[in-house]
RNA sequence: GCGCCGUUGGUCCAGUGGUAGGACAUUAGCUUCCCAAGCUAAUAGCCCGGGUUCAAUUCCCGGACGGCGCACCA
């Protein structure tokens, strides 16, 4: 059913220039696409509507960061471990399960997945763990390690380990200190990036929606969490389905249209700051052609979510039939700058001042060593580190003549004289915060592919069948058709000329003279240009018997892809009416 | 990764143990004054490797790629 739109949709795609399978003079390679022109073009359309809107017009910065980033980044952002699944293939049914997972299951062990895989073997043998599907046991098989991450070598030899980044995310994470640096320390700031990120997966499927190479667009937006809240009055009366986890496991659930200050209201979603970008996710896909009849919120279920979400929503829509995620609205709170605060050599914090400065009184102390030295020996040190900590834990044990600390098992009385302890004064003007992340992360691939799955219309003209799409004007891949009604009688050489002025305007415009008129729109129809004009007799100023009474010289006609009509302007007005027309300033009917 | 099925011009398909045919598209020409018309001609293909055979696009084995199911999707 549904299948037949995705098949059409491919064929169309590697016909017409959207998108083909990459390197198929060599047998093809699974799970790369190359755009081609009318694709990149497309492509790029959505890019920039995206950075209009998620970066421009919300006073966001955009960063640019290297795919390969080396292996440290990884060790800190949780992917070397997270993004690694231990995969056992039973020997009795061939299925393949995780390793780690049976092991969780059938064991008191948690967090199986951090554990080398040469010990998950041992704990398989061990345990006699078996295959859940079939039941044979799985002692002795091998279990492949396989992480998602592509690696490489950072310059000759092998010293350095890199991997092409999963996500985007951690390029702009590591560069925090110099980022709250460019926003003068001011909470709140978000920082954009538009680019590729490299997953290896299994098992690339269903065209673009699956594949090893793709593009994200990420917001990284950083808040205080306790004093940042987000405008959302310009959403609140914006709706959409949300598909709530609780809903999901009922059997009768199903998303629910609501507003968006309805749902930050009854706590459905529940930081204001992902309601917020919600909201205006769902203007944006309307705005490149995703079908809001076919789109919505789905909240992760508590298993589901990554390592570091604490609440996560997906936008979803439906694509031949099943729902593939678009894009992902994760509250990271301070995962990301809390491990590499304490992975790296920096600080990633920001310095918060208050409106007045604070005093307060701190316990302080200063042992004395030359006296916990001949005292203790060995142990000294860590006796006065412990010393350090009650300070701060309970001062009030200081009251007496003598503190006892504990070091392991054994317990140390200090005489409080000797600890240095003191009560100081101090003004705070202000703390440190580690800021929390709001990120709204989206699949430019998966967004473009759904806009031409959505867009992807059949109709009937004049009893011909013809397949167009109907992509907004704002990201199709070329705006506006030029023809000749013919080429000859000097109408091609009008029509090549406008169409060199249209260029020169700022359009993005194609020119072609072969054939019917009517087989060069069908033409244009195909790959979504939103109008075509043409030149005629009219435009040259020669009367026609036949020519209609708005005709006049220096005037041509533009047509509507979807409805076909068309209508006619003076030539000199031609190019500011286009590009009202694509810039939504005007509607066809306007003109 | 596993299982089943498949792979023939740019696209969609037919077909054969003796290297292939159609439709659409493309290009050139004729025709045509607004929606894939018609006529003529041209361009262009058996996924890769090995085996069997006098001969393989066809049969067998392996691989790559694709579709579906399973698994996976931080």
């Amino acid at each position: 059913m549904s299948s037949d739109n995705s098949t059409g949709l491919v064929e169309l795609a590697k016909r017409r220039g959207f998108f083909l399978q990459t390197a198929g003079a060599y047998g093809g390679v699974s799970g790369f696409y190359t755009f081609g022109p009318e694709g990149a073009a497309l492509k790029r359309n959505i890019e920039d509507s995206w950075r209009d809107r998620f970066a421009i017009r919300e006073g966001n910065m955009e960063v640019d960061a290297p795919t390969v980033l080396p292996e440290p980044v990884f060790e800190a952002s949780g992917h070397l471990d997270g993004f690694d699944d231990m995969l056992v293939e039973c020997p009795e049914c061939g299925e393949s399960h995780r390793a780690d997972h049976i092991v969780e299951d059938r064991t008191d062990i948690e967090e199986a997945e951090s554990i080398p895989v040469t010990e998950v073997e041992e704990l398989v043998a061990e345990y006699e763990l078996v295959c859940p599907t079939c039941g044979a046991g799985l002692a002795g098989q091998a279990i492949e390690d396989f992480n998602l991450m592509f690696e490489t070598n950072i310059g000759p030899g092998s010293s350095a380990s890199g991997y092409l980044r999963p996500e985007t995310a951690q390029g702009i994470f590591i560069e925090f200190p110099q980022l709250a640096e460019y926003a003068r320390n001011q909470l709140p700031f978000g920082v954009t990036q538009i680019g590729r990120a490299y997953r290896n997966e299994i098992s690339p499927r269903k065209s673009l929606l699956r594949v090893r190479e793709f593009t994200q667009a990420e917001l990284e937006l950083f808040i205080d969490p306790e004093e940042d809240e987000p405008a959302l009055e310009s959403v609140a009366d914006v709706t959409a389905p949300f598909y709530p986890a609780s809903d999901q496991t009922a059997d009768d659930g199903e998303a629910r249209e609501m507003r968006i200050q309805t749902v930050v209201d009854e706590g459905i979603v529940g930081k204001p700051w992902i309601a917020y970008y919600l909201g205006i996710a769902k203007q944006w896909y309307d705005t490149i052609g995703v079908d809001m009849d076919r789109f919505r919120f789905r909240q992760h279920r508590s298993g589901e979510r990554a390592h570091y979400a604490t609440d996560c929503w997906d936008a979803e829509a439906e694509v031949d039939g099943d729902w593939i995620e678009l894009g992902g609205f994760a509250y990271r709170s301070d995962y990301d700058l809390s491990k590499h605060d304490a992975y790296s050599d920096e600080e990633f914090t920001v310095f918060r001042q208050y409106d007045d400065p604070v005093t307060v009184e701190q316990p302080t102390v200063d042992p004395d060593m030359s006296y916990l030295g001949p005292a203790f020996g060995d142990d000294a040190g860590a006796v006065a580190g412990a010393i350090e900590n009650l300070a701060a834990r309970n001062p009030g044990a200081f009251e007496g003549e003598n503190v006892s600390v504990a070091v392991d098992d054994d317990s140390y009385t200090v005489p409080v004289e000797k600890t240095g302890f003191s009560v100081e004064e101090v003004t705070e003007s202000g703390k440190h915060v580690t800021p929390h992340v709001v990120e709204p992360s989206l699949g430019i691939d998966r967004a473009l592919y759904t806009a031409l799955d959505h867009c992807y219309r059949d109709d009937e003209v004049d009893g011909e069948t013809r397949s167009y799409l109907a992509l907004p004007q704002t990201v199709a891949p070329t705006t506006v058709g030029v023809f000749p009604l013919m080429d000859r009688d000097g109408m091609g050489e009008y029509a090549r000329d406008l169409a060199t002025e249209l260029r020169e305007a700022g359009l993005s415009v194609t020119y072609d003279d072969s054939g019917a008129i009517g087989r060069r729109y069908r033409r244009q129809d195909e790959v979504g240009t939103p109008f075509c004009v043409t030149v005629d007799y009219a435009t040259l100023g020669e009367a026609r018997a036949d020519a209609d009474e708005a005709a006049g010289p220096d005037t041509v006609t533009i047509r509507e892809r979807d409805s076909t009509a068309q209508t006619r302007v003076a030539v000199e007005d031609l190019a500011e009416t286009l590009t009202a027309l694509r810039d939504g300033r005007a509607t066809f009917d306007d003109v």
